[in-house]
DNA sequence: AAGACGAAAGTGGTTGA
DNA sequence: TCAACAACTTTCGTCTT
């Protein structure tokens, strides 16, 4: 889990006395920073809390974002989702050389030469090959799912990771995809159900779950039991219900998981049923056909999770209506 | 007529011998 | 490897709103 970096929240590195906004004699809360000086100075009665400090900033100043973006000495940060990192040098097609000249016959064959083996090179390694093909497909996937960009990128290190482990060996690209998506979403605790994922992709979900479980495995990723929580507020902007509905459905989750009512269920139709149990309550009921749609699981099991919460959590049906 | 309910039989995955 | 098993699904008839 640790190497994935980021996974787990960071925790503050500084020292709590450098963090804390209060003054150590007056205990004001408004403390000035002056960069120019490295100094931090309490706004009220001028103590200096500590010196020496370093200044993080840029040396240079812009007084426009253009300016900003020309003086900037650094690029596009780097990313996992992009084949090569998006750190590789390219060439420029222009024959010209940095301060605008045009180049000598000689150097201009010279670079011609470079430029058409860095394209050949570019892609042309099988890892490079590889990734080039997973990368478009996890792009593909993850915009029909409305994944977000930090998922992907996490995928896309899984999915890095895994070809390192020689786990891509004889397995299909797009099924490896599909399965290091669905556990990047599993890890940000914004899990998507092996049914939607497996449909999207043109994986069997049985393929899919093999290769998540293998991956799991060989890269010691421990992942939590998925969480029916986790599940709610997709659900409930998919069926556009109210906060309140989503704050009660969390609380009655809460309670089923205290009193034991989650052990060995399906995460989904917890949600599932919770949610109908907090729409009917708060009035903005949701017929159990639409609730088993967006959670993927059939009515008959949102009746049963359903009818098991009202009972051991005594909610009384009748002042529901 | 749509939604909710419940029974019965079927399905895919896990467990333990 | 196989049977037993729990959870879930499918299907369908009936009741309720």
């Amino acid at each position: 889990m640790d190497q994935l970096g980021g996974a787990t929240p960071r925790k503050n590195s500084t020292q709590s006395s450098d963090i804390d906004p209060t003054c150590t004699d007056c205990g004001s809360k408004t403390l000035v920073e002056d960069l120019t000086r490295g100094e931090r100075v309490c706004g009220d009665c001028g103590l200096v809390l500590s010196d020496h400090r370093i200044d993080t900033g840029a040396e240079w100043r812009a007084f426009s974002s253009e300016e900003s973006d020309a003086r900037s000495r650094v690029g596009a940060p780097m990313r996992y989702t992009v084949h090569d990192k998006g750190l590789s040098t390219i060439i420029d097609w222009r024959d010209r050389d940095h301060s605008g000249r045009k180049l000598s016959p000689t150097r201009r064959s010279e670079i011609y030469r470079l430029r058409k083996w860095q394209i050949r090179s570019r892609v042309h390694s099988s890892l490079d090959r590889n990734l080039a093909q997973a990368m478009s497909e996890l792009e593909r996937l993850s915009s029909q799912l409305g994944i977000p960009k930090p998922i992907r990128e996490l995928a896309a290190l899984l999915y890095r990771k895994s070809i390192i482990k020689k786990l891509v060996r004889g397995r299909s690209i797009e099924a490896m995809v599909a399965a290091t998506l669905y556990a990047a979403c599993r890890i940000r605790l914004k899990p998507r159900p092996l049914d939607e994922v497996a449909d999207a992709s043109r994986v069997d979900k049985k393929k899919l779950g093999q290769c998540y479980r293998l991956l799991l495995r060989k890269l010691n990723i421990r992942i939590p039991l998925s969480n029916p929580i986790d599940y709610i507020s997709r659900f409930a902007t998919e069926l556009s219900l109210s906060s309140t509905v989503q704050l009660r459905t969390v609380e009655i989750l809460k309670q089923s998981r205290a009193i034991g009512l989650t052990i060995g269920r399906d995460p989904l139709g917890l949600a599932a049923a919770a949610i109908y149990v907090a729409s009917i309550m708060l009035d903005e009921r949701r017929t159990q056909r639409a609730i088993a749609e967006v959670a993927r699981v059939t009515e008959v099991t949102v009746r049963n999770r359903y009818k098991e919460i009202v009972r051991k959590l005594g909610i009384d049906t009748m002042s529901m209506s």
